[in-house]
RNA sequence: GGGAGCAUAGCUCAGCUGGGAGAGCACAUGCCUUACAAGCAUGGGGUCACAGGUUCGAGCCCUGUUGUUCCCACCA
């Protein structure tokens, strides 16, 4: 078999993900015998390219997936993508614009055609990189968030919610965004602190017996005014509530209210009051009757309620009040402050607060449930911290703002009627108002929030509202839902109480969290800072499977992570070693078949990986059961490195290149096993390389990818001859520096003289010293060879080597040496002693780890023994 | 104003239920040893932020302090 020297997944990687969906490897059938597992995807938006998000996402899920895949569960990974209400109009209006042409022209229908379009054209972009991750979805199951299906189960909650009054229509304050021309919920605003000013100005009162000052941070407001409050209990102002002032530059009276909204000790106490802009002059006035003045329109310009400041933009009308204000006297000073301003999480311009007529979702009736199954572990939070951040936002949460002012989503399926007033609800379109009958009634121009639907993901994409339908029987409620903390309100959170009011269960049992991914400065990836690094790019350069353990390994969940390339390459450099260490077993193999050979054959190395093999193997079932995505890969990558590869390998050799044939079939046996072993463990990581190797080996099935998932076996386990190959690899080990530290070169070989009290251990170990310590002999006993003395020696806690290179001692040297090392073990073992003639530490430690720590004393004893004897060996010279 | 995370080797970070201080990269030395120089061998390097406490035993648990990042919140 000849293989290339490196491994080149650019070769590989396409034609196997080929491979595996034209073996239908993807496709999860509902199986009565298998148990289901399911995860949906969080849909990425229809515009979007992929990034290191979607990246992490897909690695994390992925790896779960084929797990779970191995594992003989009917795993689906349900994939999708949303419709991005804001972000695609934007898209599309902006392809427009080059036209010369805004959606108005084109008209609603036309407008949707053309996004539909779009949506056709470029949809698939995302999908297709997804792929190039090795997402192993099933793609024939694929959604998108406006479908038919979605949009029927959109409809249906809608109107669900409707009839029981947990949907309605409302005047409210919302945050409304003038450049995007809808209204925003409360999750979509970002909240930065930005300077400002706080402009004092002087209200005079009407009957001329003084003034009030109020301070403002939005001075272009005070058109919008209607009244002015302060607090009842503020003695200052007693006098004055009931009074009127009148309104600089509007010339209008108004009223002095006593709330206890206002703040005594803030300013002067005194708060103008502009109950269309703010939503605690809302309520403030809803409270004492105030008037609610709107004085901005859609856009952001004053409106024809703003007198001579009609028309102008609200940074306009702000600069222009206050000079107007200044001139006529009524400033009384500005002080720089700095404060929070609401911006648009879509535009990141600033958000108006305007009282508007919009459709929300009544959240304290649905809230109730999502934290009950959060509090009582029906839902668990992994890392269990988030679980409080989920419950402090549920406990808060605020009627959410669903209708926006745009025309790609999810209409609002209500009817004003034109004759009588009402409102028509439901879920077949309607022809003619319920109420009256009249047939002159209009559809809601709005749509529903773009989360609104996503809110339904995990249900709606099984088939709901057919709670009869196949798959959603089988496979909801889901198992685990993967995805970044930025979006547990967005969405976590409104998926939880959607489904719990809707399916009367939590949608899924785990929420596994991951963090962003940072670039190497820990600064966000950004269009804007231009500094995101392009996951197809890492790809490219250096295979998928590298990309997916940069963001596997050395993470932890939640945790932000610091995007390294360097460590991409480490990763590559990783996979070439796979590869090296398959090749050189294919190079090796005398057998077609993987079969382990009868446990009375195997030699005591053999016994020592199968053993290391059969500890790594529970471990790492343990910890992907517990999400622990890191860890477990970690331990597969240092035991592929290091057990296998830089030991059992090169321990093979020996026997491989050796004339005992018995010896040679047993180790190429057990090469093979161990491989195989070793691609299923990997390959829910690095799926790529581990098939295209596993179709090479000899192997038993069609596919890796749906192979099954190595077990822990009682039978081989080997304590023994895992402890005896260590005494072998300390002697080894041991060797190796003392001749590092001579620098002396491989190829100058000598004799080792062994003395050791366990002359079997090291007898069976003869073929690995010659080979791994540079002998070109081994002697064994268990008395000093004859001239010893003059011998370079190098001790473990079971042995005593000899190296015949008399001419590279120097005495002085050497006893500084093994005074050097006898201080240090002195300092170990003087520890433990005094850990064990600590009686509390013998009488309350676990048993286990007192007789650890005797076995570890009894090794130290042993080798300051060894040490002592050496030294002395060296005065006598 | 609340809440959370982080602080461990030169850099970036793991460290699961309390008992060995670790990885990758970087660094030093020697090696093209017939799988791999994208490699092998060996080595240097840490007061686990600080101060207390609990415990036989603390990087890990508790309290406080400092620094840092983030989230939430309607003081104009």
């Amino acid at each position: 078999m000849e293989l290339p020297k490196t491994y080149n997944p650019q070769e590989v990687e396409s034609k196997l993900y080929q491979f595996w969906s034209d073996g239908g490897y993807f496709h999860t059938e509902r199986d009565p015998e298998k148990k289901p597992f399911t995860i949906v995807m969080p849909p990425p938006n229809v515009t979007g390219q992929l990034h290191m998000g979607h990246a992490m996402d897909a690695a994390l899920q992925d790896v779960l997936i084929r797990f779970k895949r191995m594992q003989g569960y009917a795993a689906l990974w349900l994939p999708g993508v949303d419709h991005a209400g804001i972000a695609t109009q934007i898209k599309v209006e902006e392809e427009l614009r080059k036209e010369g042409l805004t959606r108005y022209d084109l008209g609603r229908e036309k407008f949707l055609e053309r996004v539909w379009a779009w949506k056709h054209q470029y949809g698939n972009r995302i999908v297709e990189q997804q792929k190039k991750l090795g997402a192993s979805c099933d793609w024939d199951r694929a959604r998108f968030t406006m479908d038919e299906g979605c949009s029927k189960a959109v409809r249906e909650v809608f109107v669900n919610l409707y009839e029981q009054g947990l949907i309605y229509k409302g005047s409210r304050i919302i945050n409304w965004c003038p450049h995007c021309v809808t209204a925003l919920s409360d999750a979509e605003v970002e909240y930065v602190d930005k300077p400002g000013n706080l402009w004092h100005i002087r209200y005079p009162l009407t009957d001329g017996s003084g003034e009030v000052i109020v301070a403002t941070t939005r001075p272009e407001t005070m058109l919008g005014d209607s009244g002015v409050c302060v607090n009842p209990n503020d003695e200052r102002y007693q006098a004055i509530v009931g009074k009127t002032v009148i309104l600089p530059l509007v010339n209008k009276e108004i009223p002095i209210v006593a709330d206890d909204y206002a703040e005594m000790d803030f300013g002067t106490g005194c708060v103008k009051m502009t109950p269309a802009h703010d939503p605690n002059d809302f309520e403030v006035g809803l409270r004492h009757n105030l008037e609610i003045i709107r004085v901005l329109d859609d856009n952001g310009k004053v409106n024809e309620f703003g007198g001579k400041y009609e028309g102008l933009d609200r940074y306009e009308a702000r600069k222009q009040i206050v000079a107007d204000l200044e001139e006529q006297g009524y400033l009384v000073k500005v002080e720089p402050y700095s404060h929070n301003v609401g911006t648009c999480y879509r535009c990141h311009r600033d958000v108006e607060p305007i009282i508007s007529a919009q459709w929300f979702v009544k959240m304290k009736p649905l809230a109730k449930e999502a934290l009950r199954v959060v509090n009582e572990g029906e839902t668990k939070f992994v890392p269990e911290r988030f679980t409080k951040i989920y419950t402090n936002w549920m406990e808060n949460v605020r009627d959410w703002c669903i209708s926006r002012q745009l025309w790609w989503g999810h209409q609002i399926p209500a009817w004003y009627c034109a004759d009588c007033g009402h409102v028509t609800v439901s879920r077949e379109d309607a022809t003619c108002c319920e109420k009256c009958g009249s047939r002159n009634i209009t559809r809601d121009e709005d749509v529903l929030d773009t989360w609104f639907s996503s809110a339904l993901w995990p249900f709606e994409t099984l088939g709901w509202p057919d709670t009869e339908a196949e798959d959603y029987k089988y496979f909801y409620p889901t198992d685990v839902l993967v995805t970044g903390y930025d979006i547990i309100f967005f969405w976590v959170s409104r998926m939880i109480f959607s489904a719990c009011k809707q399916t009367k269960m939590p949608p899924f049992h785990t929420v596994l969290i991951h963090g962003l991914i940072r670039d190497d400065k820990g600064r966000k990836m950004s269009k804007s800072l231009g500094n995101g690094i392009d996951p197809l790019e890492m790809i490219e350069r250096f295979g998928s499977d590298a990309l997916r353990m940069n963001m596997i390994t050395a993470n932890s969940p939640g945790n932000d992570m610091r995007f390294y390339v360097e460590r991409c390459e480490a990763m590559r450099n990783f996979a070439n070693k796979l590869w090296n260490a398959s090749r050189y077993v294919m190079m090796n193999l005398g057998i077609d078949k993987n079969e382990l050979p009868a446990l009375s054959e195997l030699e005591t190395a053999d016994k020592w990986i199968l053993s290391k093999l059969n500890t790594l193997i529970a471990e790492v079932t343990e910890n992907l059961d517990k999400y622990e995505l890191g860890i477990a890969v970690q331990k597969v990558y240092d035991f592929i490195w290091d057990s296998y590869c830089d030991w059992y390998i090169e321990l093979t050799k020996a026997r491989l290149y050796g004339e005992d044939e018995g010896s040679k079939l047993v180790a190429q046996k057990v090469l093979l096993y161990v491989l195989d072993q070793i691609l299923r463990l990997m390959h829910p990581f690095m799926p790529f390389i581990t098939e295209e190797i596993w179709q090479a080996i000899p192997h038993e099935g069609e596919a890796l990818i749906v192979a099954s998932w190595p077990k822990y076996r009682e039978d081989l386990c080997f304590k023994t001859e895992e402890s005896a190959m260590e005494s072998i690899m300390n002697a080894i080990r041991s060797v190796r520096n003392r001749r590092a530290e001579m620098n002396v070169p491989p190829a100058k070989k000598c004799t080792i003289f062994i003395v050791t009290g366990k002359p079997e251990i090291f007898e069976a170990g003869k073929g690995f010293m010659t080979r791994l310590a540079y002998a070109d002999g081994i002697a064994i006993s268990e008395s000093e060879p004859e001239g010893h003395e003059r011998m370079v020696s190098c001790v473990t806690h079971d042995a005593t080597l000899y190296m015949p290179m008399n001419q590279l001692v120097d005495v002085e040297k050497e006893l500084d040496r093994i005074a050097k090392e006898k201080e240090k073990t002195e300092k170990g073992l003087a520890g433990i002693r005094a850990k064990l003639s600590n009686e509390g530490f013998v009488a309350k430690a676990p048993e286990a780890v007192v007789a650890a720590e005797r076995a570890k004393a009894e090794k130290y004893e042993a080798l300051l023994k060894q040490l002592e004897e050496s030294e002395a060996r060296l005065k006598s010279l």
